[in-house]
DNA sequence: GCCAACGTTGGC
DNA sequence: GCCAACGTTGGC
């Protein structure tokens, strides 16, 4: 899951714990969060968007999805006042802190083996801010920890 | 700031 | 349903 470290950083989920992952309004993003994801689920947290964008650290699922409530609040920046409260549009889920990783494995790091060629972040055009990790790619960026 | 790659919108 | 125009993401 990616995140602009200036908007949310692993240094705020760290203080605050636990956070709703409000705001995605992208369709193949919600229906990761709506349809893939399960309580417990390990989560890398990425940066993006920032001078050094990168894996920085380890979260959890910890809440099943459930409505978006930013998208029913005309004031909020993720309005949309096409979703309806009888039949939300934007699901989301919350996450908890696990650990800051000592060095962020970065973007033109992941980019450098072979082993990564096919995963998913690393793919041309892909602009996704939440998406699956395979499990071969998983356990072979936690052996980088 | 630039640009590639999408995703969304809206006219037809 | 098609597709051009526009908006967004995100690396560089």
């Amino acid at each position: 899951m990616k995140s602009e470290p200036d908007a949310f950083s692993i240094d705020d989920l760290q203080k605050v714990k636990i956070e709703p992952w409000d705001g995605i309004r992208n369709y193949q993003a919600r229906n990761f969060m709506r349809d893939q994801m399960r309580i417990g689920d390990k989560v890398f947290f990425y940066h993006s968007s920032c001078a050094e964008p990168g894996i920085v650290g380890l979260m959890r699922v910890h809440s099943k999805p459930y409505p978006d409530p930013t998208a029913f609040d005309s004031g909020a920046k993720y309005f949309d006042a096409k979703s309806d409260p009888e039949n939300p549009r934007w699901m989301m889920v919350d996450v908890k802190f696990s650990r800051k990783l000592k060095k962020p494995i970065l973007l033109a790091e992941l980019k450098g083996y072979s082993e990564l060629q096919d995963m998913k972040l690393l793919q041309r055009g892909n602009r996704l801010s939440i998406m699956p990790v395979e499990e071969k790619h998983w356990l072979f960026i936690e052996g980088l920890f």
